[in-house]
DNA sequence: ATAATAGTGTCTATGAGACAGTATAGC
DNA sequence: GCTATACTGTCTCATAGACACTATTAT
């Protein structure tokens, strides 16, 4: 029995009244490849604390809303779009990672393929637009504990990449493996043999039948992810 | 701007006092290893909701105390012990999850061996107890949403000691080879070969010199893990 | 023909998996 | 000696990694 709480306080009658309870945030990082280049969603704040600098976007829990669905009409705000792949990430929970008032934040990975964002982005908020995470992390000007967020989403990325399929998300549904290739190899940070790339993920797609037209060199055939 | 909160909450003036609060609890998967099962502290519950159930331990979280501090707390309590490992695992947001009203939880695994905790552990409340993941699973009195919690660490725990060294967790610093590696065969639900498991392991080892005296057949050196 | 990139065949090195054998304690 | 378990040597096989080669388009 402490300023802290109730000892044991799920197994005992207890008021939650009695104590002061903090905010619960989600924010969001939603991350695409675009130029080349693994880019996350930012927002550059009008306001203090933090005025001028990058943060995440993110939105306040409802007393009636899951976490999920607080992502989910996150990223539908900002981007527009449902029906991505998301996955809850890491709840951040310093004292004073807002210096306005305690807020917990649970953090989510969104991951989108370029195309399909290109014409939402930027149009509602100014504000709002991709940036690389290598030049968005050299800069300092970030807010909140958004960098470390970033830095942990990264990693995760980039794990997941080694021993699961999310390198699919970020390419259309149709799309060549050179294309694909890329994309392991910008999310991995090295270069690949195109041979044993290609036998590693053989068994997870098959050909459309279609051709890349219009390259001063051989076509590549399309592909699709083959459903499970 | 609607029920669930403000919109970009983050980035624009608010006030956290117009809208509801959740709670935020952090519950503890505390897993340890004896008679050779996996097994997970429990309470057995005296008050409604749930009551005569089966729950995992929780404690609130103070508004000026992190999740981690809230974890070490909570893990304190229920075993008298510090210095032990834990990771976040997973944040619950189920608005029906608790009955009674909105929690948001934390939950938190953490690892122990069984020899540290042999004398802790029902001292202080004579609900508390370890129990086989196994059986417990099977019985139906699992209080809230924590039978979704234990099957999401077990399979945390699973996955990690297939490209970690949390298997280490479950044993006293000094150990024998067999006994490291019936800790594995627990946790993956496998046997393994002697000679492999030795090999794997081989790096991550060094002799204490001791050997372990009174049975009857060859007896087996003690190792401790060599940090790294 | 040339340049540029797409796509294929095959060798090698590494490591996981399997199994046979030897060693050392108590009885 | 016997039994039980600790410990070791070595073979096989699957797969990741590396590289050389062929194929097809636009200019």
């Amino acid at each position: 029995m402490n300023q802290y709480g109730i000892k044991p306080p799920l197994t005992e009658q207890y008021d939650t009244t009695l104590y002061e309870k903090p905010s619960v945030a989600v924010d969001l990082l939603i991350f695409t490849i675009e130029d080349d280049r693994l880019k996350v969603l930012m927002i550059r704040r009008d306001e203090a604390p933090y005025q001028g600098m990058l943060a995440l976007p993110g939105v306040f829990v409802g007393i009636q809303e899951t976490l999920d669905d607080a992502a989910l009409r996150g990223i539908k705000e900002e981007t527009g779009l449902t029906g991505i792949y998301m996955e809850q990430m890491y709840t951040w929970g310093q004292v004073e990672r807002d210096p306005r008032t305690r807020v917990i934040s649970v953090s989510y990975i969104a991951l989108v393929n370029a195309d399909s964002m290109r014409f939402t982005v930027g149009e509602r908020v100014s504000e709002v637009g991709l940036y690389g995470v290598e030049d968005v992390l050299q800069s300092a000007e970030i807010a909140f504990d958004h960098r470390e967020m970033i830095q942990c989403g990264i990693a995760r990325i980039q794990n997941k990449t080694e021993y699961t399929n999310i390198a699919f998300e970020f390419v259309p549904e149709e799309f060549t493996l050179p294309q694909l290739q890329k994309v392991y190899e910008i999310l991995l940070g090295k270069s690949l043999y195109k041979t044993n790339f290609r036998n590693k993920v053989k068994l997870l797609i098959e050909e459309t039948g279609a051709m890349k037209a219009g390259e001063a060199n051989r076509p590549s055939k399309y592909y699709r992810k083959v459903r499970v």
